[in-house]
DNA sequence: GCGAAAAGTTGACGTGGCGTCACGAATGAC
DNA sequence: GTCATTCGTGACGCCACGTCAACTTTTCGC
């Protein structure tokens, strides 16, 4: 039992975090994001306002912490992905895949998406987040110094990559006509073919010092 | 004159909408989006609190309009690249450059992405935009037709084409070693080499009647 | 076990933003 | 010049914010 063996305080403590992030998933999903205050999150738990303040600053630390969450559910499964590839096509094609079958498998996460009145869309690139573009990035530095990528930014084609996979996204969870599969069988083609006719000099990217 | 055209009532009207909007760009640069309150905007001009719901519901509301404006203003320009294009090459390299253009020149617009705490964005995509991506759409559908690019989803083909604008966009705030005539470069040997490698067959998206 | 120290919870409190509204001033019609 | 209409105004009630002193629970030394 963790309750042992943790103590009964820690015990508490990780259960009220817990307890306060459950309640934001469902009040976000539930009013969206801009609408929900504070004081809704933890009228949605047994503990009082002031408690909230002991494990998080604000409603956006609250959202980052959630945002982490998934972020650690779907970077293994990437990583796995990406290790199982035998070339750079498997890498891009089991990327998006991954990517797509979580986001149209996991219909609670993503429900404040479609409850956003107006059009308005937030995303928060938290610490784990960012740390899952540092991967990507460095695997497609690797692919590069390989040679199986024409020498390019690396920056620039992770943020496309980022940039297709995350717009496409939003159009999966929109559209229920389009499969997970379809849509990473889109990307990955429209992806390879395009870093194959990619301009073998364009500029690759030393970091500043400034 | 305007003011006589139009009457003394609708010369003020305009005006006051327009000091609210003025203010709201300088405020939301200041403090970003999250941090600005509907009275930071109201201070900053010579109203009295109530004199802003005369004009906008929310915050939300003036920075859509802000966004409509800006959309007003590239919207013309992508426009007449896109009518002197002669072919889907000059097409795409001219959509992205124009953007990209746009975004490296117009600092004042962007300023908010780069003041904003804790790596949280806000899209709002307000009517124009909307209208901006139909119009893509419509021009995409119509190369399809052409048969010059492979019959695919129009749906998605627009969204790979915004998520690497706006993202690539992003890098092109954050960075000042990247150039707008780079990044459209890359974006669009990226976007053409995809285009060609699609499968041809995959599903064409009818709209439901559900 | 016991009692004191440490850690954590609680809800009331001051501050300030929210959206509204009754009032009065400016405008335009005649 | 008079009257009706159209706004601008700022005070108001409401509620969320983040804090903090008092209280409760857990831990730990003995």
């Amino acid at each position: 039992m963790d309750s042992r063996a943790r103590g009964k305080r820690e015990e508490t403590k990780a259960s009220n975090r817990q307890a306060i992030i459950d309640a934001a998933r469902i009040v976000f999903a539930e009013l969206g994001y801009g609408a929900t205050t504070v004081r809704d999150i933890i009228r949605a738990t047994e503990l009082a306002s002031g408690t909230f303040y002991n494990y998080f600053k604000s409603k956006e630390e609250v959202f980052q912490a959630l945002q982490d969450e998934t972020a650690l559910r779907v970077r293994p499964r990437l990583r796995a992905e990406r290790i199982r590839a035998r070339n750079f096509e498997e890498f891009v094609s089991g990327s998006f895949r991954t990517f797509f079958d979580f986001v149209k498998n996991d219909h609670a996460t993503f429900a404040t998406m479609r409850r956003n009145p107006e059009m308005q869309r937030v995303r928060i690139d938290t610490p784990e987040v960012i740390a899952g573009f540092d991967e990507l990035r460095a695997d497609l530095e690797l692919a590069i110094a390989n040679g199986v990528v024409p020498a390019t930014d690396a920056d620039l084609l992770m943020a496309a990559m980022v940039g297709v996979a995350f717009e496409v996204a939003n159009h999966l969870v929109l559209r229920s006509d389009l499969s997970a599969e379809d849509a990473a069988k889109f990307a990955t083609a429209l992806f390879m073919g395009g870093v194959q006719a990619l301009p073998k000099k364009a500029a690759r990217r030393q970091y500043p010092e400034s």
